[in-house]
DNA sequence: AAAATATGTTACCGAGTGGTTACAAATATA
DNA sequence: TATATTTGTAACCACTCGGTAACATATTTT
């Protein structure tokens, strides 16, 4: 049988991805990982250190939430650019599903293993909100318009609607986005 | 020994109640609640079939969310009532823990053991929400912004902040409950 | 009082968890 | 080629999980 550290190291590192992308926080774990990767959990423990080692090595890839990393380059904060931003972050959030699980996860607990994750994928999330970096009425909206974002996003998976609203349409993502553009309008002509 | 049927179902009751306040939805299970109510698990299984006869019970019985039901009776919509409604709902929410960790729930499954208490739950929630029925920009904002305070809520149990933001601070909740309201009243205007 | 029933506990079951240890075999080094 | 070292597996550990069965005792009914 052939054997190849690297190899196993990456087929460990995709099995977890792979979990967490399918099962949710709640199906991460050793065995389950393992399994995945095809692989003795023992391994894990050698390479990685165990689940903890395996999140802090993740945590310092973070390759994750890739295309909000073209956000990057920005200039001042201008009314377009937020709405632009803010189309664009919508977007990412809701096709991203391994950035949902994480986002997720952090509703779940905050410890010392998953502590280096979050901080992480904080730094990502905070360049685009750090666009609008303001005190005013404006930004409060503005974050809580996409944490309502973000909560509608992770609820969908498991309901296909919140009260009257169907969070399966399509129709229903193009309203939300519709009103933090209108939102964004409004506050700006005040 | 005394024994009284109706005492220990409280008490399995009471426990339930108990551990998914404090230990939230991932604590609740037969051997935790029979520990913390003090009794043999056997009991839950007779009395209630199992976590899903219990689950099932105490969706019928629905004691939680009990002051949202005080905004049951509306009149028409007017923006002062929303205002009011929407201030008097944000309130509630961070203020009933219990209520937290049924919302956290919603974000973590939907399976035949809690769609019933799901299903409850949402028709409360309903009551809230129900105040501005139509399918416009505002009911669209308000929508999101209370589903981003829902967010910020749950996610205040174990992150500090967001970004920037200080979810310790009394100060960020109350500039949550002014943009809210001042978006109401922009939309208005109109 | 005797019999039937309701209530409660303990011990157990199989499955699954995270984690370790002992060992086999492939690869690298001498 | 002989010897280390690395890579991988399988078996095992103690523990927790949901769920059940056997049993003891309190309470009610006859």
């Amino acid at each position: 049988m052939k054997r190849d550290r690297l190899a196993t190291e990456k087929k460990i590192y995709h099995a977890f991805l792979s979990i967490l992308k399918e099962k949710g926080p709640q199906g991460v774990g050793i065995n389950a990982i393992a399994k995945e990767a095809g692989v003795s959990k023992g391994l894990i423990y050698r390479y990685f250190g165990g689940l903890d080692g395996l999140l802090l090595q993740y945590a310092q890839k973070g390759d994750f939430f890739k295309s909000l990393l073209v956000l990057d380059n920005k200039e001042k904060s201008s009314v377009e650019d937020l709405k632009k931003f803010a189309k664009e972050a919508t977007k990412e959030l809701r096709e991203n599903k391994l950035a949902q699980e994480i986002l997720r996860w952090q509703l779940l607990e905050n410890n010392k293993e998953t502590k280096e994750l979050f901080k992480y994928t904080n730094t990502q999330v905070e360049k685009i909100f750090a666009i609008n970096d303001k005190d005013t009425s404006l930004n409060h909206a503005f974050q809580l318009m996409i944490g309502g974002y973000v909560y509608f996003t992770l609820l969908s998976k498991f309901h296909k609607k919140f009260i009257t609203t169907d969070l399966t349409q399509e129709k229903t993502w193009e309203n939300f986005d519709n009103a933090l553009e209108k939102t964004i309008e409004l506050f700006n002509e005040k």
